[in-house]
DNA sequence: ATACTTTTACCAAGCGCTTGCTTTGTGAAA
DNA sequence: TTTCACAAAGCAAGCGCTTGGTAAAAGTAT
């Protein structure tokens, strides 16, 4: 559960021989610090205890960062981006799979997959950014506000459709944030089923139910 | 917004002089350590921050509480314990003026008091408990989780009826714990209206407008 | 193909500062 | 005379970050 000292070639990696290679211990940085941001905050994370866990010496981090701010927000961006990326897919899929989807699916693929990213076991990056975005400077803030905004734009059209139709009954704009906030608190209490023999599986249907009962406590019937 | 060096007299306060004084030091830094753990987080703010704002010497403090952590402890279980209370006056108040209310309109104010105690003016404090509490030792967690769910206790009757009407379609557990979710959330987006002339007006409006739509969201129609 | 230069990705050491907390002393009230 | 509620000073540990050096790869020249 400790450091994983993975010792690399001092140097200049070749390019020619693996080119995914490039960037990779910045990648490894971001990974430490994402998980370690998400399960002992922020502030109580030392940039040394980062740096241990992916096998570099005190002050190498700061080669890839400037500051310990910037890894923060290294972390936030990429986890926004991949949210956004998978999102995307995520509807591509349900449009493919079922041709005519009703809005009220589309809203149950939005939720079942903001819980993936949120409790899936991929992903540290979006529990850090919910609860850490507070030691962002200004600048930055408004960066994350971008991508966050970004990410809620597939939601707004499904949420008003809805609402016209009548199956969402409160103001839209406080609906949506009510319900990402009930989603959002999700990572507070949601013990992830143990990974054990079908873990996949059963850890599956617990996001399933969960969507569910999302759906049916936020919208009315049809 | 700084020091606020309320200088008092050194020694052993009388007593006899103003009763309520007891302790009064005491519920300064719970109060000072509140403010600052809720706008700056527990591991950003230092003691001697804390120590400041109430016109004491860095080291100080510790001779009212053992470390910091029992200082974090302080502050959630007064947060909670006045909490619980007012949420018990709120209830008995809204029986008096509605004798016989249902379990919607019980719901209601069970919103409307808890939107309060996390967004009014008068507690920094469950704030505070919300994002902080993973700071605490586990021995702490376990006395504030008795703390919680002495609050939540009220709640659960309510639902379960709510459910049995019809009025609540999802698992009442998982009902529960999403509606807490979407209120306790709001104190990540909710502005207060400036307070100025009549802030206690719009303020009011703007809270029991937010408990409106959430009761909306959450609930069937009759 | 070989020799030289530059660039990359770190290591090793440490600097200045802040942290939570301790210790000792002290004036006032009981 | 004792107890209370601090002040004053400081300690050890840990913090983010900087600096200087270096081995290896990549680029370039011959």
């Amino acid at each position: 559960m400790n450091a994983v000292p993975l010792k690399r070639a001092r140097g200049r990696p070749k390019k020619t021989e693996s080119e995914k290679d490039d960037g990779n211990r910045r990648q490894a940085l971001i990974a430490a610090a994402g998980y370690l941001f998400k399960t002992q905050g922020f502030d109580a994370t030392s940039t040394r205890e980062i740096a241990r866990r992916v096998g570099m010496q005190a002050g190498s981090p700061f080669y890839h960062f400037n500051n310990k701010q910037d890894l923060l927000m290294a972390v936030i961006v990429e986890g926004l981006q991949q949210a956004i990326a998978s999102q995307h897919m995520a509807l591509l899929l349900a449009q493919e799979v079922e041709p005519d989807m009703t809005e009220r699916q589309r809203l149950g693929v939005l939720i079942r997959h903001h819980l993936d990213v949120l409790l899936g076991p991929h992903s540290d990056f979006i529990g850090v950014m919910l609860y850490e975005a507070r030691s962002l400077t200004p600048a930055h803030r408004l960066r994350v506000n971008e991508l966050s905004d970004a990410y809620e734009a597939a939601w707004i059209p499904v949420l008003e459709q809805l609402s016209q139709q009548g199956q969402l009954a409160a103001p839209v704009k406080a609906a949506r944030l009510l319900i990402f906030g009930a989603l959002n608190w999700t990572v507070q209490w949601f013990d992830m089923p143990q990974s054990g023999v079908r873990a996949k599986d059963t850890q599956r249907l617990g996001l399933d139910e969960l969507a569910d009962a999302a759906i049916q406590l936020f919208l009315k019937p049809v």
